[in-house]
DNA sequence: CTTTTATTTGACTACTTTTGACAAGTCAAA
DNA sequence: TTTGACTTGTCAAAAGTAGTCAAATAAAAG
């Protein structure tokens, strides 16, 4: 699942509003509406704040965000696993 | 090794100049310096053409490059292994 | 139905980033 | 001390992005 599907179940399941999410980041409800469809990115920030206003713990939320980053800087090249791997490999020689 | 290091140590074994590359790639000599430095990114066309210009393989060249796009999105983040083993199970499953 | 409220869409602008060139610089070798 | 290979800083142009606004849909409530 997606970034923008998980804070959208989230929110939905709380029964906030997409407005109400909108105040508390300080943006225009449009903007929110396309950061759950995946349309506009999120900020690192504004990942931390969704986490407040949602009242869910910040770090696996910011996993799913980043691991939405790499899916897109693959972006279904065929040589994605191999290069995903690769980086995972160096990544835990630290 | 980095994408940049990479090229550059082919380059040299092969003693081609930076001039030649630039010449191939129709860019600038500085813009390559850069590119082997890691100064600048790549397209993938670039490296495409860069395996053609060094005469090696051009899909492990394109691994390469892409894992150094991935480590740059991740850039040093603590969720960076897990947002990269995420990703790796979630595309498996295709 | 008709009104109201929530969400989506597309166009748009301001802003940031990136590309690649150019000129000037360092450095080593001859 | 000239020459050839590479590096560095700076810049303009191009490309990309964030976020807004107004209008369009959709969904709920009455």
């Amino acid at each position: 699942m997606s970034f923008g599907e998980t804070i959208r179940k989230q929110r939905e399941s709380k029964k906030l509003l997409l407005r109400q999410a909108a105040a508390f980041l300080e943006v225009d409800t449009a903007f929110v509406s396309k950061l759950e469809r995946g349309e506009r990115n999120a900020s690192r920030e504004q990942v931390v704040k969704l986490a407040e206003f949602l009242q869910t713990p910040a770090v696996p939320l910011i996993t799913i965000w980043l691991a939405d980053k790499i899916s897109d800087t693959i972006n279904n090249s065929k040589e994605g696993e191999d290069a995903l791997k690769l980086v995972l490999k160096t990544y835990k020689k630290k």
